[in-house]
DNA sequence: ATAGGGTTAG
């Protein structure tokens, strides 16, 4: 007969969880004593904060929470719902530990987007003399791409090459090249990599349409097919993202309607964010609305947040303000929105209307999040935030950028203060466009870094017209490029164009 | 005998 704790771990291993968690009160009852190897296999089992509090419990009273075992599945199973504050005070008390504890603890962190952490922890670990293996150098491009920081991730991928054509550490490191916006290195891996499943095509796919090369995204989705790789749904949406991107209304709407029969995926609420912003895109702004009436799902915030920026591109201001009330009611604390809609109203006039969305803001308790920009120069993250002036070299940053703007408004560079249509707070004079954190952030790594080098910067919020525009006619001034990523998309900047073709 | 870690989108 099979023991209590075997078949708990079969059940676990089956997904049972419900299963599984009956197994063990039937042991229990039985009056069988659970050891470390049952409870690591049920607390795989554990889907629920309640459930795992309480197994929890039974692990303190067993005496069992200091098992390497028992301890890395607790902490394992805390970061996976979120519990990242639990999850820290399970490891901490920690005195011995091994290296898949250490990679836990950097995974959790990194899934959990929580990339800083996740690499002060990767310096404690080698600190603590335990050698990365593949699954902590995964984690660590995880952080890496999440953080956009390239200099990181290409050190990173030195000690990848030990590990010659891991499959996950190789599409983690591709999709680290994508998100950082190179793609001449990603092609490099993808080309490189002998083994390539479906999650490195997707990837490769996705990050070729997000930074702007739609035609070679769709390029590459006709070599995956050729070559016989299976499409899933994520797959799918690279390639609907790619069509939206570059207008292709005909080949998006097609893939959308026949990728059921294609490739047997239905459309989940995912695809049809994708059309409805190709629909917005292309200013058929009417059969946007329609589908969201019709697609059969509630429409979530992330529809009206496509038809918002599609009013945005195409000046449509009375289906801004039902997008964007649309987007409050799904969504109350989104400070954008509420600005958005406030300059709207200003714009117009309607100062009612204006006072009474900044009383539900005050009332709500919404502020925005001030800009935030990161570059990293010589493997060190500076960060500027707007109205902050605590940079070392912000003086010269400042009259590098005073310099800057003035021969750019010799070739006919304007400040664009419109911002009826953008979520800018405030009195936007020209003055304080110009402090914004993306121009700190470009005018600083035109300083420290060489004329060859690419200026790229990650940014928390996404980027405003008039800092678009600065950075396109830099771009042809200086012959520099800049890449600049923002929490949806891309913008490369080179010779005056940006790759986003000005909708974003 | 029985146990723990990593990848795409959002």
């Amino acid at each position: 007969m099979l023991s209590w704790t075997t078949m708990i771990s079969a059940y676990a291993n089956a997904k049972l969880n419900a299963k599984a968690l009956k197994y063990l009160i039937l042991m229990l009852r039985e009056g069988v004593v659970p050891n470390m190897f049952t409870y690591s296999s049920v607390l795989r089992a554990c889907d629920g904060f309640l459930s795992l509090t309480q197994l929890h419990c039974s692990i303190i009273k067993a005496g069992l929470e200091s098992d390497v075992f028992v301890r890395n599945t607790l902490f394992d199973i805390y970061s996976k719902l979120g519990e990242l504050q639990n999850a820290l005070g399970v490891v901490n008390e920690m005195v011995t530990g091994d290296l898949v504890v250490w990679n836990s603890i950097i995974g959790g962190f990194a899934q959990n987007s929580d990339g800083d952490e996740a690499l002060n922890l990767y310096k404690r670990m080698k600190r603590a003399s335990f050698p990365p293996d593949q699954s902590t150098l995964t984690s660590v491009m995880r952080a890496c791409t999440g953080l956009a920081l390239l200099e990181l991730g290409r050190q990173a991928h030195v000690q990848v090459i030990k590990f010659d054509q891991d499959l996950i550490l190789n599409n983690a490191l591709l999709d680290m090249y994508c998100k950082c916006g190179n793609l001449k290195d990603a092609n490099f891996v993808f080309t490189k990599m002998l083994e390539k499943d479906v999650i490195s095509w997707s990837t490769m796919i996705a990050g070729l349409a997000q930074n702007g090369f739609s035609r070679e995204a769709l390029n590459l989705f006709q070599s995956m097919k050729d070559y016989g790789a299976k499409p899933y749904y994520i797959t799918i949406l690279g390639v609907l993202f790619a069509c939206s991107h570059a207008g292709l209304v005909e080949d998006g709407w097609y893939y959308f309607q026949s990728m059921k029969k294609l490739f047997g995926i239905n459309p989940g609420r995912e695809h049809y964010g994708c059309i409805i912003d190709l629909l917005g895109r292309a200013a058929k702004l009417d059969q946007a609305i329609k589908l969201i009436h019709k697609m059969g799902f509630e429409p979530d915030a992330v529809k009206w947040r496509a038809l918002l920026s599609a009013c945005r591109v195409h000046r449509n201001v009375d289906l801004a303000i039902f997008a964007a009330k649309q987007i409050l009611k799904l969504d109350p604390e989104d400070a954008g929105t509420y600005i958005l809609l406030s300059n709207i109203y200003a714009n117009s006039q309607r100062w009612y209307e204006v006072a009474e969305v900044r009383r539900t803001m005050k009332a709500k308790g919404v502020r925005k999040e001030p800009g935030c920009s990161w570059i990293e120069v010589n493997k060190k993250i500076h960060a500027f935030i707007l109205g902050d002036n605590s940079h070392p070299q912000i003086d010269e940053i400042n009259s590098h950028l005073n310099q800057l703007i003035h021969r750019l408004m010799g070739l006919g560079y304007v400040p664009d203060t419109n911002f009826v249509l953008q979520d800018l707070e405030g009195e936007q004079s020209e003055d304080s466009l110009r402090y914004h954190s993306e121009k700190l952030a470009i005018v600083f790594g035109m300083i420290s870094m060489s004329r060859g080098k690419t200026i790229r910067i990650r940014k928390n919020i996404r980027i405003c017209g008039d800092c678009h525009i600065f950075a396109k006619l830099l771009t042809k001034m200086e012959q520099r490029t800049i890449v600049i990523r923002d929490p949806i998309q891309y913008h490369h900047f080179q010779d005056g164009v940006c790759s986003c073709g000005d909708y974003w």
